[in-house]
DNA sequence: TTTGTAAGGTTGTTTATGCAACTATATAAC
DNA sequence: GTTATATAGTTGCATAAACAACCTTACAAA
């Protein structure tokens, strides 16, 4: 059984990682002259692997709720980064089509967020993140 | 140097992660009947340990900026959980005060806290749990 | 004493989350 | 075929984050 300290319980639900990190993604982004959000990347990079999917598809992959994904995909609409499509074998479907300013994302996207995931993980040793991702699997488990 | 895989670095930046947490978390306090969010539980966590502190001492603690807290705040004020008191000693600070309703939610709220965390973490060792504390640290450092 | 500057807070705007309630389409049961 | 139910997506409401711009008070330098 797992001794619980208050503070670190403390750090984790505060999502003070998870905000810092967003922060450090937005800003590096905003730099480079990009301008979307942690979220609209993350719609875009499942885009990327796979197009024209459902956004009840894109919810599973990126683990939101359906009115989140229609409000993000709103937001991608905005920017002509994506376009919904009507699916014709199924109308109570959109599918997400990448726009070509949405596909010519891709290459400086990843490089960024290559870089930051680089600067993040600095200094921590092969070992270190073998049990991470074993924690971290545990963990997303252990909330379903 | 640590080979970073795609997918993980997904994960971790999306925040499916904390964002889970977050959710297991308002689920809980609602089940309850006790009607705060994460960040102001975080907020109360803060003046549980130490009552009457400046909104600016609140950030630090918690790392969120200003208007962040301020609104914070302002949601606290409304459920009267807290109080802001003028410090008589510098008229800029807003001395934030917990009411008898914030100061009586800390053993219910800390039981279910401690809930949380301990079903988060099931069925993660010891010795994966020292290493997660490293990691985390390394990571916090890297951002700042 | 006046001026400049720093620090503590607030407000406005855009984006995002959670949840509940809703519409529209599809499908299964009768 | 009609009805019931499930699925895909949207909308409304409250809360929160980031950033910029702002107001007020404190303090230091001139």
């Amino acid at each position: 059984m797992v001794q619980i300290e208050e503070d670190e319980v403390f750090s984790i639900l505060t999502g003070k990682i998870s905000t810092a990190i967003n922060r450090t993604f937005l800003r590096s982004f905003a730099q480079e002259g990009i301008d979307i959000t942690t979220e609209q990347w993350s719609v875009l990079a499942c885009l990327w692997k796979k197009d024209s999917v459902t956004q009840q598809t894109l919810c599973m992959l990126t683990s939101k709720d359906k009115p989140s994904m229609t409000r993000l995909i709103d937001n991608l609409e905005k920017r002509s980064l994506v376009q919904r499509m009507p699916d014709k074998s199924d109308r109570r479907n959109n599918l997400i089509h990448l726009t070509q300013t949405g596909l010519a994302l891709q290459t400086k996207a990843t490089e960024i967020v290559q870089n930051i995931a680089a600067k993040t993980l600095n200094n921590i040793t092969e070992d270190e993140m073998n049990v991470s991702r074993v924690v971290l699997k545990k963990i997303m488990s252990n909330l379903q």
